[in-house]
DNA sequence: AGTAATTTTGTTATACTATAACATTTCTCT
DNA sequence: AGAGAAATGTTATAGTATAACAAAATTACT
Protein backbone atom coordinates (compact mmCIF):
# COMPACT_ATOMS: atom_id res chain seq x y z
CA UNK A 1 0.00 0.00 0.00
CA UNK A 2 1.25 4.15 -0.79
CA UNK A 3 1.78 5.41 2.45
CA UNK A 4 -0.45 8.90 2.84
CA UNK A 5 -0.24 11.37 0.57
CA UNK A 6 1.52 9.66 -1.92
CA UNK A 7 -1.48 7.43 -3.25
CA UNK A 8 -2.65 10.67 -5.26
CA UNK A 9 0.91 11.60 -6.72
CA UNK A 10 1.17 7.93 -7.77
CA UNK A 11 -2.21 8.53 -9.80
CA UNK A 12 -1.03 11.50 -11.32
CA UNK A 13 2.39 9.95 -12.10
CA UNK A 14 0.70 6.86 -13.75
CA UNK A 15 -1.45 9.16 -15.79
CA UNK A 16 2.04 11.59 -17.01
CA UNK A 17 3.27 8.28 -17.92
CA UNK A 18 0.64 6.97 -19.99
CA UNK A 19 0.64 10.13 -21.43
CA UNK A 20 4.25 10.28 -22.24
CA UNK A 21 3.61 13.72 -23.74
CA UNK A 22 3.53 17.31 -21.68
CA UNK A 23 0.04 17.69 -20.36
CA UNK A 24 -1.86 20.50 -18.70
CA UNK A 25 -3.19 19.90 -15.12
CA UNK A 26 -6.13 20.73 -16.44
CA UNK A 27 -6.08 17.13 -18.41
CA UNK A 28 -4.42 15.22 -15.61
CA UNK A 29 -7.98 16.50 -14.03
CA UNK A 30 -10.01 15.08 -16.44
CA UNK A 31 -8.61 11.60 -16.89
CA UNK A 32 -8.73 11.32 -12.94
CA UNK A 33 -12.73 12.13 -13.10
CA UNK A 34 -13.47 9.39 -14.88
CA UNK A 35 -12.56 7.09 -11.46
CA UNK A 36 -13.31 9.76 -9.11
CA UNK A 37 -15.73 12.66 -10.41
CA UNK A 38 -14.86 14.76 -7.48
CA UNK A 39 -11.30 15.35 -7.63
CA UNK A 40 -10.64 19.78 -7.85
CA UNK A 41 -8.03 21.55 -9.14
CA UNK A 42 -6.11 22.15 -6.13
CA UNK A 43 -5.78 18.32 -5.11
CA UNK A 44 -3.99 17.54 -9.03
CA UNK A 45 -1.79 20.84 -8.66
CA UNK A 46 -0.36 20.09 -5.16
CA UNK A 47 0.04 15.95 -6.04
CA UNK A 48 2.29 17.78 -9.23
CA UNK A 49 4.04 19.82 -6.89
CA UNK A 50 5.45 17.11 -5.04
CA UNK A 51 6.24 15.13 -7.85
CA UNK A 52 8.24 18.18 -9.43
CA UNK A 53 9.66 18.56 -6.01
CA UNK A 54 10.89 15.06 -6.33
CA UNK A 55 12.21 14.83 -9.94
CA UNK A 56 9.80 12.16 -10.87
CA UNK A 57 7.98 14.86 -12.76
CA UNK A 58 8.85 18.41 -14.11
CA UNK A 59 7.12 21.04 -15.03
CA UNK A 60 7.61 22.56 -18.43
CA UNK A 61 7.97 26.37 -17.86
CA UNK A 62 7.00 26.67 -21.74
CA UNK A 63 4.16 24.94 -22.08
CA UNK A 64 2.77 25.23 -18.39
CA UNK A 65 2.31 21.44 -18.79
CA UNK A 66 3.94 18.42 -17.02
CA UNK A 67 5.53 15.47 -17.89
CA UNK A 68 6.85 12.28 -16.55
CA UNK A 69 10.91 12.14 -15.94
CA UNK A 70 12.21 9.72 -18.07
CA UNK A 71 15.01 8.86 -15.90
CA UNK A 72 15.36 7.25 -12.85
CA UNK A 73 14.72 10.22 -9.99
CA UNK A 74 17.51 13.02 -10.31
CA UNK A 75 18.09 16.14 -9.03
CA UNK A 76 19.98 17.97 -11.82
CA UNK A 77 18.28 19.88 -14.00
CA UNK A 78 17.13 18.46 -16.92
CA UNK A 79 17.59 20.00 -20.52
CA UNK A 80 14.18 19.16 -21.97
CA UNK A 81 13.65 19.39 -25.90
CA UNK A 82 10.20 19.58 -27.07
CA UNK A 83 8.60 18.91 -30.85
CA UNK A 84 6.40 21.02 -32.20
CA UNK A 85 5.32 18.68 -34.20
CA UNK A 86 4.27 15.29 -31.90
CA UNK A 87 4.66 16.90 -28.35
CA UNK A 88 7.56 14.64 -27.73
CA UNK A 89 9.98 14.97 -25.21
CA UNK A 90 13.54 14.05 -24.17
CA UNK A 91 15.22 14.90 -21.73
CA UNK A 92 18.99 15.31 -21.60
CA UNK A 93 21.31 15.81 -18.53
CA UNK A 94 24.80 17.77 -19.21
CA UNK A 95 26.73 18.39 -15.92
CA UNK A 96 28.80 20.13 -17.89
CA UNK A 97 26.23 22.89 -19.52
CA UNK A 98 24.96 23.44 -16.35
CA UNK A 99 28.51 24.57 -14.79
CA UNK A 100 28.73 26.89 -17.76
CA UNK A 101 25.47 28.02 -17.14
CA UNK A 102 26.04 28.77 -13.81
CA UNK A 103 29.37 30.91 -14.28
CA UNK A 104 28.16 33.02 -17.17
CA UNK A 105 25.08 33.38 -14.81
CA UNK A 106 27.79 33.79 -12.51
CA UNK A 107 29.20 36.74 -14.23
CA UNK A 108 27.83 39.56 -11.67
CA UNK A 109 27.63 38.09 -8.35
CA UNK A 110 23.95 36.22 -9.22
CA UNK A 111 23.85 33.21 -7.11
CA UNK A 112 21.87 30.14 -9.64
CA UNK A 113 19.64 27.96 -7.61
CA UNK A 114 17.37 26.85 -10.58
CA UNK A 115 17.97 25.92 -14.44
CA UNK A 116 15.12 26.14 -16.78
CA UNK A 117 16.48 25.01 -20.15
CA UNK A 118 13.96 24.26 -22.76
CA UNK A 119 14.66 23.71 -26.75
CA UNK A 120 11.84 23.84 -29.16
CA UNK A 121 12.02 22.31 -32.65
CA UNK A 122 11.92 19.23 -34.33
CA UNK A 123 12.52 16.00 -33.48
CA UNK A 124 14.34 13.47 -35.45
CA UNK A 125 10.98 10.97 -36.04
CA UNK A 126 8.99 14.01 -37.70
CA UNK A 127 12.18 15.19 -39.38
CA UNK A 128 12.73 12.31 -41.37
CA UNK A 129 8.59 11.98 -41.80
CA UNK A 130 8.79 15.12 -43.42
CA UNK A 131 11.56 14.69 -45.63
CA UNK A 132 9.54 11.29 -47.36
CA UNK A 133 6.89 13.21 -48.03
CA UNK B 1 5.11 59.40 -37.05
CA UNK B 2 4.80 55.65 -36.51
CA UNK B 3 4.17 53.49 -38.53
CA UNK B 4 0.94 52.00 -38.40
CA UNK B 5 0.75 48.93 -35.92
CA UNK B 6 3.60 50.10 -34.20
CA UNK B 7 2.16 52.68 -31.83
CA UNK B 8 0.54 50.08 -29.37
CA UNK B 9 4.17 48.16 -29.62
CA UNK B 10 5.90 51.84 -28.73
CA UNK B 11 3.81 51.75 -25.65
CA UNK B 12 3.83 48.70 -24.59
CA UNK B 13 7.58 48.76 -24.93
CA UNK B 14 7.36 52.07 -23.19
CA UNK B 15 5.93 50.24 -20.14
CA UNK B 16 8.35 47.26 -19.77
CA UNK B 17 11.20 49.90 -20.12
CA UNK B 18 9.78 52.20 -17.11
CA UNK B 19 9.41 49.17 -14.95
CA UNK B 20 12.67 47.27 -15.45
CA UNK B 21 11.51 43.80 -14.32
CA UNK B 22 9.24 41.27 -15.83
CA UNK B 23 5.59 41.97 -15.73
CA UNK B 24 2.26 40.81 -16.59
CA UNK B 25 0.32 41.14 -20.27
CA UNK B 26 -2.29 42.48 -17.04
CA UNK B 27 -0.20 44.76 -15.50
CA UNK B 28 1.00 46.38 -19.13
CA UNK B 29 -2.73 46.37 -19.55
CA UNK B 30 -3.26 48.40 -16.57
CA UNK B 31 -1.27 51.23 -17.04
CA UNK B 32 -1.88 51.81 -20.41
CA UNK B 33 -5.19 51.62 -19.48
CA UNK B 34 -4.97 54.96 -17.44
CA UNK B 35 -4.82 56.77 -20.55
CA UNK B 36 -7.00 54.65 -22.79
CA UNK B 37 -9.48 52.94 -20.46
CA UNK B 38 -10.89 51.25 -23.45
CA UNK B 39 -7.90 48.83 -24.59
CA UNK B 40 -8.00 44.89 -24.02
CA UNK B 41 -6.00 41.84 -23.25
CA UNK B 42 -5.51 40.85 -27.14
CA UNK B 43 -4.29 44.31 -27.88
CA UNK B 44 -1.73 43.79 -25.69
CA UNK B 45 -0.64 40.23 -26.46
CA UNK B 46 -0.37 41.42 -29.98
CA UNK B 47 1.75 43.64 -29.10
CA UNK B 48 3.98 41.72 -26.79
CA UNK B 49 4.02 39.00 -29.35
CA UNK B 50 5.67 41.50 -32.28
CA UNK B 51 7.63 42.62 -29.61
CA UNK B 52 8.86 39.56 -28.89
CA UNK B 53 9.49 38.05 -32.57
CA UNK B 54 11.47 41.00 -33.12
CA UNK B 55 13.60 40.38 -30.40
CA UNK B 56 12.39 43.85 -28.65
CA UNK B 57 11.07 41.84 -25.42
CA UNK B 58 11.04 38.89 -24.22
CA UNK B 59 8.73 36.28 -23.08
CA UNK B 60 9.89 34.96 -19.45
CA UNK B 61 8.65 31.63 -19.51
CA UNK B 62 9.14 30.20 -16.25
CA UNK B 63 6.94 33.92 -15.00
CA UNK B 64 4.42 34.16 -17.58
CA UNK B 65 5.97 37.60 -17.53
CA UNK B 66 7.12 39.81 -20.55
CA UNK B 67 10.39 42.12 -19.91
CA UNK B 68 12.10 44.59 -22.56
CA UNK B 69 15.61 43.30 -24.17
CA UNK B 70 17.78 45.02 -22.39
CA UNK B 71 20.55 45.12 -25.24
CA UNK B 72 19.91 46.10 -28.68
CA UNK B 73 18.17 44.19 -30.88
CA UNK B 74 19.25 40.57 -30.84
CA UNK B 75 17.71 37.63 -32.80
CA UNK B 76 20.21 34.83 -30.23
CA UNK B 77 18.46 33.52 -27.59
CA UNK B 78 19.31 35.06 -24.26
CA UNK B 79 20.13 33.95 -21.03
CA UNK B 80 18.04 34.95 -18.34
CA UNK B 81 19.00 35.33 -14.75
CA UNK B 82 15.95 36.18 -12.07
CA UNK B 83 16.70 36.96 -8.84
CA UNK B 84 13.61 35.74 -6.62
CA UNK B 85 14.36 38.26 -4.26
CA UNK B 86 13.64 41.97 -5.94
CA UNK B 87 12.51 40.69 -9.40
CA UNK B 88 15.64 41.68 -11.32
CA UNK B 89 16.50 40.16 -14.65
CA UNK B 90 20.14 40.22 -16.25
CA UNK B 91 20.54 39.40 -19.47
CA UNK B 92 23.59 37.47 -21.25
CA UNK B 93 24.07 36.27 -24.48
CA UNK B 94 26.67 33.06 -25.23
CA UNK B 95 27.06 31.52 -28.49
CA UNK B 96 29.10 28.91 -26.64
CA UNK B 97 26.30 27.91 -24.84
CA UNK B 98 23.90 28.03 -27.41
CA UNK B 99 25.98 25.71 -29.77
CA UNK B 100 26.72 23.09 -26.69
CA UNK B 101 23.15 23.66 -25.84
CA UNK B 102 21.89 22.12 -29.68
CA UNK B 103 24.11 19.77 -29.75
CA UNK B 104 23.06 18.15 -26.82
CA UNK B 105 19.73 18.52 -27.96
CA UNK B 106 20.67 17.50 -31.44
CA UNK B 107 22.18 13.82 -30.12
CA UNK B 108 18.79 12.20 -31.64
CA UNK B 109 18.16 14.23 -34.77
CA UNK B 110 15.77 16.90 -32.94
CA UNK B 111 16.47 20.20 -34.81
CA UNK B 112 16.39 22.59 -32.14
CA UNK B 113 14.93 26.33 -33.34
CA UNK B 114 13.96 28.01 -30.42
CA UNK B 115 16.05 28.19 -26.76
CA UNK B 116 14.22 28.65 -23.72
CA UNK B 117 17.04 29.38 -20.97
CA UNK B 118 15.73 31.00 -17.74
CA UNK B 119 18.22 30.94 -14.18
CA UNK B 120 16.57 31.85 -10.79
CA UNK B 121 18.28 32.57 -8.05
CA UNK B 122 19.54 35.89 -6.12
CA UNK B 123 21.06 38.52 -7.56
CA UNK B 124 24.75 39.76 -6.51
CA UNK B 125 22.75 43.17 -5.14
CA UNK B 126 20.27 40.87 -2.82
CA UNK B 127 23.17 38.78 -2.06
CA UNK B 128 25.42 41.58 -0.22
CA UNK B 129 22.72 43.15 1.37
CA UNK B 130 21.80 39.75 3.35
CA UNK B 131 25.30 39.40 4.53
CA UNK B 132 25.44 42.74 6.26
CA UNK B 133 22.03 42.27 7.69
C1' DA C 1 -8.98 58.48 -57.73
C1' DG C 2 -11.87 54.25 -57.00
C1' DT C 3 -12.39 49.84 -55.39
C1' DA C 4 -11.29 45.12 -54.16
C1' DA C 5 -8.20 42.57 -51.36
C1' DT C 6 -5.31 42.36 -47.39
C1' DT C 7 -3.88 43.37 -42.93
C1' DT C 8 -4.33 45.46 -38.59
C1' DT C 9 -7.02 46.78 -34.77
C1' DG C 10 -11.09 46.72 -31.82
C1' DT C 11 -14.52 44.12 -29.30
C1' DT C 12 -16.84 40.53 -26.95
C1' DA C 13 -16.78 36.54 -24.97
C1' DT C 14 -14.73 32.65 -23.20
C1' DA C 15 -11.14 29.15 -22.40
C1' DC C 16 -7.30 27.83 -19.83
C1' DT C 17 -4.06 27.92 -15.76
C1' DA C 18 -3.38 28.42 -10.85
C1' DT C 19 -4.07 29.31 -6.00
C1' DA C 20 -6.29 31.36 -1.62
C1' DA C 21 -8.84 30.17 2.23
C1' DC C 22 -10.99 27.34 5.07
C1' DA C 23 -13.41 22.74 6.38
C1' DT C 24 -12.72 17.98 6.98
C1' DT C 25 -10.47 13.83 7.32
C1' DT C 26 -6.63 10.86 8.25
C1' DC C 27 -2.58 9.79 10.40
C1' DT C 28 0.97 9.74 14.15
C1' DC C 29 2.58 9.84 18.56
C1' DT C 30 2.30 9.81 23.36
C1' DA D 1 -8.11 7.74 23.48
C1' DG D 2 -6.90 12.39 22.49
C1' DA D 3 -3.85 16.20 20.89
C1' DG D 4 -1.43 17.75 17.21
C1' DA D 5 0.19 17.55 12.53
C1' DA D 6 -0.31 16.63 7.83
C1' DA D 7 -2.96 15.72 3.88
C1' DT D 8 -7.14 16.16 1.38
C1' DG D 9 -11.54 18.06 0.07
C1' DT D 10 -14.27 22.06 -1.17
C1' DT D 11 -15.62 26.48 -2.72
C1' DA D 12 -14.56 30.33 -4.74
C1' DT D 13 -11.84 33.30 -7.26
C1' DA D 14 -7.58 35.22 -9.29
C1' DG D 15 -4.63 35.36 -13.14
C1' DT D 16 -3.23 34.20 -18.03
C1' DA D 17 -4.37 33.77 -22.89
C1' DT D 18 -6.89 33.36 -27.16
C1' DA D 19 -10.98 32.42 -30.40
C1' DA D 20 -14.05 34.59 -33.32
C1' DC D 21 -15.92 38.07 -35.49
C1' DA D 22 -16.62 43.31 -36.60
C1' DA D 23 -14.69 47.49 -38.05
C1' DA D 24 -11.22 50.31 -39.83
C1' DA D 25 -6.90 51.38 -42.15
C1' DT D 26 -3.60 50.23 -45.70
C1' DT D 27 -2.23 48.45 -49.93
C1' DA D 28 -2.43 47.02 -54.67
C1' DC D 29 -4.30 47.43 -58.87
C1' DT D 30 -6.87 49.29 -62.68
Amino acid sequence: MYKRGQRMQAEVLGVLRRRGVPISAYEVLECLREKNPRLSPPTIYRALAALAERGQAHRVESLNAFVACQRERHHHASILSICGDCGAVEESISADLLTRLSSIAGKSGFAPMRHVIEVHGQCGSCGSAEERA
